[in-house]
DNA sequence: CTTTTAATACGAATAGTTTCGTATTAAAAT
DNA sequence: ATTTTAATACGAAACTATTCGTATTAAAAG
């Protein structure tokens, strides 16, 4: 039985794609290679090839009913945040997710606002729990 | 002027090995092997490629002073983990670290100690500030 | 001393990623 | 209707990552 192209973790060009199409919604090529590489440090063909593995990939949809295919994430960018965010714990925190948080905001950067933020959600999930 | 094997974020597989050199300290190849590959699912001589791979990238030193060489991670995990968080918020997170905490916290599986470590934190970084 | 064991060195095969040149084709401009 | 423009298709090159087979060599065992 032959693979059908799935659930691959995108590579980092894959995901430079990605952002500019979460971003701008729904888009051509042309238009996700002027974000990305506006002074053409990179051929054109070169990002309708990514797109098109992408969709091979399935990690993107295509519509071609027109001339101009319209490309559009395959996933939401909450799905790839999760995936990428269980990735980095697995990978480099061993699973403590207080260390990792502990990485992010330890860093004498945070604002006011964000530790607000955070501190509101805590709060949230205390009274769930 | 030739490039002289520098700052190279470390693949999958070589984060890996690292996690052993980081667990265990210095170690020969056969130990890292033996941690990753108990039942030789990859060759011995993969896990020496790949380490030797690492040397040559500045990942990780070696003392050969010895028959059996000594491998040593070349960065501490602390800082490979930063520069890991550096990379998923600016890629993933369009540099939103509350965002990002919200991802890691908010999936009904924090427990009490860990939530209560984090708050810890943030009362030492309001009194900082 | 000779054999066996266990380590490193080297090189090549395979697969995946990124790049782009060239060909083709449809649409738009003339 | 012809030319120009702009899009996709295809394939290959360059590079990196991963895997392992074979050769060599040093140490340990006999």
């Amino acid at each position: 039985m032959k693979k059908e192209s799935n659930k691959k973790r995108p590579t980092e060009a894959e995901l430079n794609i990605l952002g500019v199409l979460w971003e701008r919604g729904p888009s051509t090529v042309r238009e996700v290679h002027e974000v990305l590489h506006p002074s053409e440090e990179v051929g054109y063909t070169t990002t309708l090839k990514l797109m098109q593995i992408m969709v091979d990939k399935s990690l993107a949809f295509r519509d071609t009913s027109n001339r101009t295919h319209i490309y559009t994430a395959a996933l939401k960018e909450t799905q790839n945040q999760k995936r990428m965010v269980a990735d980095l714990l697995k990978g480099a925190f061993r699973g403590s997710k207080s260390k990792l948080v502990m990485q992010i905001l330890g860093d004498n950067k945070t604002s006011r606002e964000e530790l607000d933020q955070i501190k509101a959600l805590i709060k949230k999930i205390e009274n769930k729990q």
